[in-house]
DNA sequence: GGCGGGAAAGGACATATGTCCCGAAAATTA
DNA sequence: TAATTTTCGGGACATATGTCCTTTCCCGCC
């Protein structure tokens, strides 16, 4: 990781994603651009927290290890985005881990700043309500998916949105195998049973596994299969 | 429901609460307190949202109806609570089902008056921080645990928080009955499935049934079936 | 080309949970 | 009280998923 103080990069950015109001001069003049490198760790679940990030750019992976070793991702997240909020409103500990997915620039102000200048500022405050109701939204949409549907769905559901979304047309239609564990992570299961999961569609033929990568063949079918899924928050 | 526009009950309320800061003059003028009796509906999923609540007093069941059906209790809620929140932020239709399980007052301010009275106000967006932060950090950990452990362990560890936490000495270590049916939504499975374990339970002694209530025999048989589970938030 | 060694896939079995349905018990009505 | 309706508990079976362990496959190294 490595921060641009510049305070162009930071201005740069906040035009972009129109955050001029919810982040005036005075808090401005504290906050720093962060470049985090692919696979590179931005939280640490248990350490102390500091800083509230805004993810400008890239795409990072949200994950939680509970007591007993398991790991549950609890999300991928693009622009925009906001980590560190509950930790400053409930003044915790780090409750998940954060890790860069490709390359990730996070304006980050922290804690103190914000204490200092930005406490009583309505925009930003209202900001963090508005992100904090999308996130809240998607875990309560995604946890009650887990509840609802068993994996085949999920997992349907899961390929069509990374089929459909991925803006990069190189890897349309494909979930790079190396994706296999975390997906199932993602998905609440074991790599066990994704994989046998993933060898039924297989048999089915409405998919196809490679050594690199998993292509979607039937994306009807699997719509079909994915049942009444809404989309990824 | 009937309303109470005096003054002074709201006063009160706010008072006991201590939310003088968070309601000010200016938007208490706005605001009645809202008495619904046991059972009533407080919010119908799908309708428009118009009120933001603030639970006072009494008791509050939430709980989903999924597209195919399925009832998936949310939580049970007591003061403080803040209800329609997400709607106000989010400009959506209602979410949830809200529905009194013993009478409960609440304090009502219409989405309207908050947006001409309270929309800058920053101890009320603090405050509405503060309780989505609590309301994620429940819904994380609820979702969490229905992924991670099977229902006996789950409802092991709900029958000891209602064992625990029931203030009335009558219902102390007891489970109405006629709430099974609501306990299965709340852990997310079917009626079936609970009373299997229910009665898996009995035999092994760790509870009894009757014809009204489930009465906890061993609870500390019944922590360990818990596990490592925390309480309930 | 043959040989460890580690990662990925798959087999076998156990458990958890859902669905369908029936029969007993309770409540309601005639 | 008897008949009918409703509710509740539980049997039988199917499915979903986890765990453990074996088998394959790939890869670097000799």
């Amino acid at each position: 990781m490595y921060r641009i103080e510049h305070r162009e990069a930071v201005d740069a950015y906040i035009q972009f994603h129109r955050l001029e109001r919810v982040l005036p001069d005075r808090l401005r003049s504290h906050a720093a651009v962060y470049v985090f490198a692919q696979g590179e760790n931005i939280c640490v679940q248990g350490e102390p927290a500091s800083t509230l990030y805004v993810l400008v750019k890239g795409k990072i992976k949200v994950f939680h290890n509970s007591p007993e070793g398991k790991t549950l991702v609890l999300s991928f997240r693009t622009p925009l985005e906001v980590i560190g909020d509950l930790e400053y409103i409930g003044g915790d500990a780090i409750h998940n881990y954060v890790e860069a997915v490709t390359e990730a620039s996070m304006i980050g102000i922290s804690y103190r700043a914000l204490r200092e200048s930005g406490e009583d500022h309505a925009p930003l405050l209202r900001f963090l309500l508005e992100m904090m109701v999308k996130k809240l939204n998607y875990r309560t949409n995604h946890s009650s998916l887990n509840l609802m549907y068993p994996v085949e769905a999920r997992f349907s559901n899961y390929l069509l949105s990374v089929c459909c979304d991925e803006t990069d047309a190189r890897f349309r239609g494909r979930l790079p195998v190396a994706n296999v564990q975390d997906t199932a992570n993602l998905l609440g299961t074991s790599y066990r049973h994704l994989n046998r999961v993933i060898r039924k569609l297989c048999d089915e033929g409405l998919i196809e596994r490679n050594k690199s990568y998993i292509q979607v063949l039937e994306p009807e079918r699997l719509k079909r299969l994915a049942g009444s899924l809404g989309k990824e928050g």
